[in-house]
RNA sequence: GGGCGAAUAGCUCAGCUGGUUCAGAGCGCCUGCCUUACACGCAGGAUGUCGGGGGUUCGAAUCCCUCUUCGCCCA
């Protein structure tokens, strides 16, 4: 039909081309040529940073949204991935900081709206390129239905929740100690700080009592912070300490005397069982000092050094010089008792690593106890599984834990959040409002609008409706909400997967999915997270460039079994890529092959379609391939409904290359080739096996099998393997004696080949053989594939009958069969006794322990029956293999069997 | 400190419900082949105390306990 194709699989003359094709023919679009039927089958693709390039985090990600999306396709579901890109507010607006700091700006210099409009800007000019990106990889993203999360109605969707949250009593504002970023300048979630082990310190730290009657020692590690303490606490029945509760100490460095309190929250253990109290600086003493009412003094400014509040001399120092000063003072002045070493975790910002600074401040929550009840509820019903099913602990450990949300960003990049305050004091009201504001509802006086952005995940949890139309009552929302199934890494598991649950089942009062797969994470050998910062990252477009995006897929599904890390090695790319580009290519010549031999379309088959080859008309190697295409349809289907996608992909790998190619193509060429008669069967089966093959294999590896597939003979051209129906397993299929059969002829193959390496025969020097078969039916078998065994184990003559001859090669196949290659004075009689002594050796050994087994009588009565009858069957086939060898032995004169002392058993 | 995971061939890993996929795959290595689909290939081959120890069982890479090493998450 269309021009040859090239010996070696060219991908990147094919993909691009392909890859326009199907979206002009709207392939992946549920309301064009992919409609699907019956249940909708939908992922919501966690939407990449819009700044973002591709990794190969997105590789695999998308990789696997992909592989199930197209699976659910090829079934006939109504399918539809939504694709999307997130605004990502801290992350984008540092990108764009730094690019204003190459011409020595700040954001300040440049003005909130103005700033803004240069994020925009850039957005717009480098936004969305990763979309393109996960285009190269194959990704069947509805892009019609592509959304950022700023566009009007997904902000829309923000505000409507902010507001119904404030309304219902579930969003407030606050006055807490929040995690800080001195660098991004902004408030951050717990989620969002990263703890990390650090080799710190702790300071112990004399407080001298203020009447002069000694000192009480504090153990810190933050010593710089006792400038804003307001207290010392000790636990209340801390023996050492109770006649110092209600005492005051001067406070040394800044001269303030402050108290000495019982509190339940110290812990006697740590340090020196007295901490000092700095309220406006640590979680839990701001707890304390709310207990006791105690003042709050705030000795940092945002950017961590030292405020006015302190003394002038540490004012505007850096908080590790200020400790450095601090510790100074206190040694100089005799009150440093002592410094230990201590390891601990310190939280550091997840976009830029800065050491995170508890701060106090006002900021927005969102309360979370009431969303996570439910959220857990429909995990412990069953109705939200987990792939894998430990990670279902994880959420539940995080929900059971649940602290409120602080959503409030000091940042310019983001959903403004929609509270106005009334500047006059009289009024003063705080107004929450679904529509901007110009004036006070209550006073009519002037308002004005909170200046933070709220954080990004909160627009991204609302993704899974927000992105279908919602807060509006759309159809794509009443069609497609709720979806089905999540692909996402663990390590945003809390950061968007729970808070998604919360807010379906809160806002839209049903879940956005029930199946959760989580992947691993794609590391390099030394099993450290790619990163950029190490430079240990591939470059997945690097590695479509080279090897082309199927082999690019291939390696990471084929790499990765369920919920384990992809570890991939960057120095190494051809290791790592070429043997899935070798079986891209594999599978290429193989299509090269059959498709140059199909004049026309091929028969239909008996036993998968209509049956216009009947059944007796087949040879057994067709009916052996027949059933083998058979088994891996049901073993293929079922690996990808359970995820288990490395499966699937290495099912259909092993039918390729070694059913297909190695077996049945080589047994098929004479009839191709009209050397046998029998063309029109042959074509029939090697084309309808080969259609499954491409067709299992399609999820994973689209590009090749769609190119392939288009090429069969009198294809329409509009045809595409994307919506090509998903095979079926068929009971007419199932061959079990084909599959024996078959296998004795392969055995056969595989032993006559390794007497020829046994004895360096070279390849262009044909033998003969002598098979002696144990009963009809295998040597029927061996008749019906004479022509293949010729073929394949290079026979000038084959037969299968008593064998008069004793000098030569021999071997014993499973079943018990004996085969004899004479191969006259090449052989060394010597060599061929030891070869066939050490088999024997073997057999004796594991016949002696199966009849052990079967001797004992605890194992006959308590093992199952079928278990027993099949230990009785595998005694036999032994005992009969060993008994055929030491014949041959016999026969060769080789002397007594077992020179390793067949007695000796253990 | 709490929880979870991993440890199997030189490397990267499969091995699900204990028993014929039970010791496997790919890469690498060794031998021989440019056999008219493919040298990104074909045929053959070598390689393992299934991390250590104990236990349960007729039977353990698989289940239990314990130790060692590594990794992740949470406090």
């Amino acid at each position: 039909m269309s021009e040859p194709l090239a010996p070696q699989y060219n991908p990147s003359s094919i993909e691009s081309e392909l890859y326009r094709w199907w979206t002009e023919q709207g392939l992946f679009s549920p309301d064009a040529r992919a409609p699907g039927s019956g249940d909708p089958y939908v992922i919501q693709m966690p939407p990449p940073n819009v700044t973002a390039v591709l990794h190969m985090g997105h590789g695999l990600n998308n990789t696997v949204q992909d592989v199930l999306i197209r699976f659910e396709r090829m079934r006939g579901r109504r399918t539809l991935w939504v694709p999307g890109t997130d605004h990502a507010g801290i992350a984008t607006q540092n990108v764009v900081e730094r690019l204003l700091a190459q011409d020595g700006l700040t954001r300040f210099d440049l003005g909130r709206d103005a700033f803004v409009e240069r994020v925009w800007a850039h957005v717009r000019e480098t936004g969305a390129v990763i979309l393109d990106q996960l285009k190269a990889i194959g990704s069947s993203a509805d892009w019609s239905r592509t959304y950022f999360t700023l566009d009007e109605g997904l902000s829309r969707a923000v505000r409507e929740t902010f507001v119904r949250l404030y309304e219902q009593g579930l969003v407030y504002r606050g006055h807490y100690i929040i995690n800080w970023c001195p660098r991004c300048l902004t408030a951050l979630s717990n989620e969002e700080v990263d703890k990390e082990e650090v080799d710190g310190r702790i300071w112990h730290l004399r407080y001298p009592l203020s009447d002069g009657s000694g000192h009480v020692t504090v153990a810190t590690t933050r010593p710089e912070t006792m400038l804003g303490d307001t207290a010392v606490a000790v636990h209340p029945s801390d023996e050492r300490y109770r006649r110092l509760i209600g005492r005051e100490v001067m406070l040394p460095v800044v001269n303030r005397s402050i108290p000495v309190l019982a509190d339940d929250a110290v812990d006697p253990e740590f340090g020196s069982g007295a901490v000092k109290v700095t309220p406006a600086h640590d979680p839990l003493d701001f707890e304390i000092g709310r207990r006791h009412s105690l003042p709050t003094i705030d000795v940092m400014t945002p950017e961590a050094r030292i405020s006015l509040a302190a003394p002038e001399r540490f004012q505007g120092l850096d908080r590790y010089e200020a400790r450095r000063r601090v510790v100074a003072e206190f040694e100089s002045a005799g009150l440093l008792e002592r410094i230990e070493e201590h390891r601990h975790a310190v939280g550091h910002c997840y976009r830029c690593a800065t050491a995170i600074e508890p701060r106090l401040s006002d900021q927005w929550f969102v309360r979370m106890e009431p969303l996570a009840r439910p959220a857990l509820a429909a995990y412990r019903s069953g109705t939200i599984r987990f792939v894998p099913e430990r990670r279902g602990e994880d959420y539940t450990a995080w929900l059971e834990g649940i602290r409120d949300w602080c959503i409030s960003r000091q940042l310019w990049w983001g959903h403004r959040i929609p509270v106005w305050y009334c500047d006059s004091s009289s009024c003063g009201m705080i107004s929450v409002s679904r529509t901007d504001l110009s004036a006070c509802p209550g006073c009519t006086g002037p308002v004005r609008q909170d200046d933070d952005v709220l954080d990004t995940w909160f627009s991204s949890w609302l993704v899974p409706f927000s992105s279908l139309g919602w807060p509006d009552e759309s159809r794509d929302l009443r069609t497609y909400y709720p979806g089905h199934t999540l692909v996402s890494s663990p390590d945003i598991l809390f950061f968007w997967v729970a808070r998604m649950i919360m807010s379906g089942l809160h806002v839209m009062g049903q879940l956005p999915y029930t199946r959760i797969y989580l992947h691993g994470v794609v590391r390099d050998t030394q099993h450290r997270k790619m990163s950029k910062s190490l430079g240990n990252g591939i470059d997945p477009l690097e590695v479509v460039e080279r090897y082309g995006a199927d082999a690019l897929r291939y390696s990471l599904i084929s790499g990765m079994s369920v919920g384990t890390d992809v570890i991939l090695d960057p120095r190494d790319l051809e290791s790592t890529f070429a043997p899935a580009r070798n079986f891209a290519n594999k599978l290429w010549n193989a299509g090269r092959l059959i498709l140059s031999n199909l004049d026309g379309p091929p028969r239909p088959l008996a036993g998968t379609h209509t049956a216009a080859v009947r059944r007796g008309e087949l040879a057994l190697a067709d009916r052996w391939i027949i059933a083998r295409c058979d088994a891996t349809v049901a073993e293929a289907t079922e690996a990808y409904e359970r995820f288990r996608l490395n499966e699937a992909a290495g099912a259909v790998y092993r039918f390729i290359w070694s059913d297909l190619a190695d077996w049945y193509i080589e047994q098929v060429k004479p009839r191709l080739y009209g050397e046998q008669p029998g063309g029109d069967i042959a074509r029939a089966v090697v084309a309808q096996t080969f259609d499954v093959a491409l067709r299992l294999l399609h999820p994973v590896m689209p590009f090749i099998t769609e190119a392939l597939w288009r090429r069969f003979p009198e294809r329409p051209v509009t045809a595409s393997i994307s919506v090509a129906p998903w095979p079926r397993p068929d009971a007419r299929a199932r061959d079990p004696e084909a599959l024996r059969d078959f296998g004795l002829v392969q055995e056969l193959v595989g032993a006559i080949r390794g007497i020829r390496a046994e004895y360096s025969i070279p390849p262009g020097q044909v033998i003969r053989a002598v098979v002696t078969t144990i009963d009809r039916v295998a040597s029927a078998s061996l008749e019906q594939e004479r022509t293949t065994i010729l073929r394949l184990a290079k026979l000038s003559a084959l037969t299968v009958g008593e064998n008069r001859e004793r000098v030569g090669g021999h071997a014993v196949l499973s079943d018990g069969s004996a085969v004899f290659v004479p191969l006259g004075d090449t052989i060394d009689i010597g060599r061929e006794c030891g070869r066939l002594g050490t088999e024997v050796d073997r057999l004796t050994r594991l016949v002696e322990s199966q009849e052990n087994k079967l001797g004992n009588e605890q194992f006959v009565s308590r093992a199952p029956g079928d278990v027993v009858e099949r230990e009785r069957q595998k005694l036999t086939a032994w005992k009969e293999q060993s008994e055929v060898l030491a014949k041959k032995r016999e026969l060769l004169g080789c002397g007594a069997a077992g020179q390793r002392g067949s007695g000796a058993v253990e």
